[in-house]
DNA sequence: CCTTGACTTCAAGTCTACTTGAAGTTGTAT
DNA sequence: ATACAACTTCAAGTAGACTTGAAGTCAAGG
């Protein structure tokens, strides 16, 4: 049983707090075996699991949209190294929006930078609508359900 | 009085809800008059503070972040075309700094396709530790507080 | 004048991803 | 055997940026 993990080493290990196990454990997320005492044990690849969850939520997805990505694996949880290539191909591509936005949103930065924009007339960082017009709370702009266009 | 906005027509042509302006104003972030019937009227220039805000919320900024930097303009809000300049070099930064790390995000999951990453051995994707560790709701990573390495 | 849409305040609710606290139980080293 | 850290559950709290609802007032067209 030394292939198992306790709530306190896999936390440590995955550098996330036990609390948040707990949570991703009670959304789905991951799963466990417990002990005679009821204590949590996690196989290893949980450990690979929480890992994929902390890549993907730097990337910019909720946990929402992450649980949806792992159980559309085939062996649902534990990725495998191709189930894993497969997610984050999808990944990189959104990352690779959410760059081009925010290197959009740099270029118009610039060309605001004395360009007297406070004329309200033509610049693009002024003139809304067809930038991201509803971000909430967090990046949400990432998620492709609606891409600013910036043009 | 032409040259005064009714709440509703700042938020149509700021792109924001009217709940949004008066929990600004209740912020502090914009100021209003009021009709003698009590009800707001905004100086066009709002509507510039307005856009201003909401790029900065794009930038990654928190409100209370932009109502720092609002009341470090000389002539407190409604900024001028430098002050705009001001304002806008140092979100630049700070635009340049998280982009940056998404490439580099985007760097480890390029390395991770297809690497055996899997093994949990070398890859920097699968050891956190050194990335970012902390980042609750939303896009935190960009302020300044700690940043991710990478390395 | 009257209707109707736009406005007012204030309190409370929403969403995400957790964290914190209380009260109690388990595992392990000595 | 005993101490003590680490674990358990469950409820409630937190942060940020708003939104929603209720109950009432104002403004402009016909």
């Amino acid at each position: 049983m030394d292939d198992y993990l306790t709530i306190g080493d896999l936390a440590k290990r995955a550098g996330v707090a036990t609390s948040a196990l707990r949570y991703y454990e009670e959304r789905g997320l991951i799963s466990s075996e417990r002990t005679d005492g009821n204590q949590r044990r996690y196989q290893r690849s949980v450990l690979r699991t929480v890992s994929v969850i902390r890549a993907a939520q730097e990337v910019g997805l909720t946990l929402a949209e992450i649980e949806q990505a792992l159980d559309s694996l085939p062996n649902s949880r534990a990725p495998t190294k191709s189930d894993w290539t497969k997610l984050s191909r999808g990944w990189r591509t959104q990352l690779d929006e959410r760059i081009g936005e925010l290197i959009a949103l740099r270029d118009e930065l610039d060309d605001c930078i004395g360009c007297g924009c406070l004329s309200l007339r033509s610049c693009a960082l002024f003139n809304p609508g067809d930038r991201a017009a509803t971000f909430g709370t967090g990046a949400r702009y990432i998620t492709g359900d609606e891409r600013p266009s910036l043009s």
